[in-house]
DNA sequence: CTAGTAATCTATTAAATCAATAGACTTTCA
DNA sequence: TGAAAGTCTATTGATTTAATAGATTACTAG
């Protein structure tokens, strides 16, 4: 499962996917309508700031905003910066592999196949689906 | 990432379906080869004894034995039993459902699509893998 | 140039979950 | 009947998650 933090900063990219360029938005306006308290909202935009993912303002009329284009974030991104690894057992693990200690011998052990096997669906399933690409699904769908 | 007590669960079903038929095995040994805390290990054990998948046998000469057929325990029953939800979104999970809060109309919410995505493969794939598979590889690989 | 606005940074805390341990009890078999 | 092995209840420590507080810095308008 995904903890809140990574829920809250989908929710909160896909809001300002919707605003893209458009200028910044306040955390205040985020938070209220996303429903996410406001000073852990504060801590999640900066860390994708400094991940580059969103740019900000100082100040009045300050705020954040997509620095990245809709189309070039997509959810492996955000989980990875957010939760960390994508893969259900840390020695199939792309990003965060770190070898068991349980299986002497990786290559004959049974378990990591399967598990193999779903980190790539994840992460082809995952990558292909963009902020550019869920905004545009809810607009077809009229929200 | 899957729990300790769900890697170790797997591992512990493994080492049983290896032995299968051949009568009951200590938690001791089971403990010992796959290097997991004893009294954890017990407890569980006996969740997957309540839940049918093993059986046990008091006493001298007792121990754990698979009840169910190693063909027909997959992974899907072991991490939904140990941790939960197989999705990555309580809003897209089907044992676990829970309405998500931020999202309005789950209907339009286009972020879920890809999360049932991903859920749908997941299962495809985690269900395809029995401890009947795992042994049977493991043992065409000379482990 | 200064008042107000909004992000930034550091720090702390509360709650929940995970992982492990302890010890008394029960069943079984030789 | 006593030793062996699982069963049950409970507690604990560590870690992670989620949320909060307050001081500081940067920016803009007037």
């Amino acid at each position: 499962m995904l903890s809140k933090k990574c829920k809250y900063a989908i929710h909160a990219l896909v809001y300002l996917a919707e605003r893209y360029q458009q200028g910044p938005v306040h955390i205040q306006d985020i938070a209220e309508a996303q429903h996410i308290p406001k000073k852990f909202l504060e801590a999640i935009l900066l860390e994708m700031r400094n991940a580059k993912i969103l740019h900000s303002k100082k100040g009045k009329g300050g705020g954040y905003y997509l620095y990245k284009k809709p189309e070039d974030v997509n959810m492996v991104e955000i989980i990875r910066l957010m939760d960390g690894a994508i893969s259900l057992l840390p020695c199939v693990s792309l990003n965060y592999y770190e070898p068991c200690e349980e299986c002497r011998n990786e290559v004959t052990c049974g378990i990591r196949d399967a598990f193999t096997g779903v980190r790539d669906e994840s992460l082809k399933i995952l990558s292909r689906s963009t902020l550019a690409h869920i905004v545009k699904r809810q607009r077809e769908l009229g929200k």
